[in-house]
Formats: C-alpha cells, sequence, structure tokens
DNA sequence: CGCATGACCTACG
DNA sequence: TCGTAGGCCATGC
C-alpha cells in the first residue's frame, strides 16, 4: 500500500455532491500537512482510473489551476457543478459543504 | 547526491 | 486581491 493509494482510497470516498480539500484528504490518509503529496498524486493519476479527483479543491474552495490548459479547470467545474456542487458569485466553493477548518501546514 | 519543480497551505504586506 | 516567504516531499535531471 504506497501513499498514492491511500490517498486515492480517501477520495473514492467523498461523497458526491461534496467536496474535500488537498490538506483534508492528506489528514485523512494519514499523511498530515503534506497537502502537496496530494496534488503530486492527482497529477500522476491516469484519466481513466474511477478517482473522482474532481472533488478534490484547494483551501480556498476554488478549482487549482493547474499545467495544461484552463480547459481542465472549467471542466472540474462542470462535472462538480453536474454532481450538485454551488459556486458563489466568485468562484469559490458555497461553505454549506466547506466548514471545516485545516490546521496549520506551514510556518 | 544536489537542485529545480509542482493539481498545496498559512501568514503577512 | 495579489505577491512573497517558509515548510512539506515525490520525481526527474
Amino acid at each position: 500500500m504506497t501513499r498514492y493509494d491511500r490517498i486515492y482510497a480517501v477520495i473514492r470516498r467523498i461523497p458526491r455532491g461534496r467536496v474535500a480539500t488537498y490538506g483534508q484528504v492528506a489528514l485523512l490518509a494519514g499523511l498530515p500537512g503534506q497537502a502537496r503529496m496530494v496534488g503530486y498524486a492527482l497529477a500522476a493519476l491516469p484519466g481513466r482510473s474511477g478517482v473522482p479527483w474532481q472533488r478534490v479543491v484547494n483551501a480556498q474552495g476554488r478549482v487549482s489551476p493547474r499545467a495544461g490548459g484552463a480547459g481542465f479547470e472549467a471542466l472540474q467545474r462542470a462535472m462538480l457543478r453536474r454532481e450538485g456542487v454551488r459556486f458563489g458569485d466568485s468562484g469559490g466553493i458555497s461553505l454549506a459543504i466547506f466548514r471545516w477548518r485545516p490546521r496549520a501546514a506551514g510556518r
């Protein structure tokens, strides 16, 4: 069982219509403070893996831009909206499903 | 082995 | 709201 496998397992447990942050996934995967590894694991994830990668957003409740183009970003938002996730005016996800508080990871 | 890079996070200007 | 700084660590050169 590698770190990535545990990360994927946690993401697979995210209910439809809800989202989790990189930091939260890292915490649940037994890797506190290593949110960056979650992002790295997702970057290494093949397209058809069955992992709901779209349900992982950053600590600000926004879709993280990544290399490869803004098209993926738009696709992720579209997929989430189709699952019932609401986005606010500023492009952020409404706090109803985002009410937890991450612990200090930096400084 | 050293160095740079990256779907991150928080604090501070 | 944006940019910078410091910390985490896997991966590639």
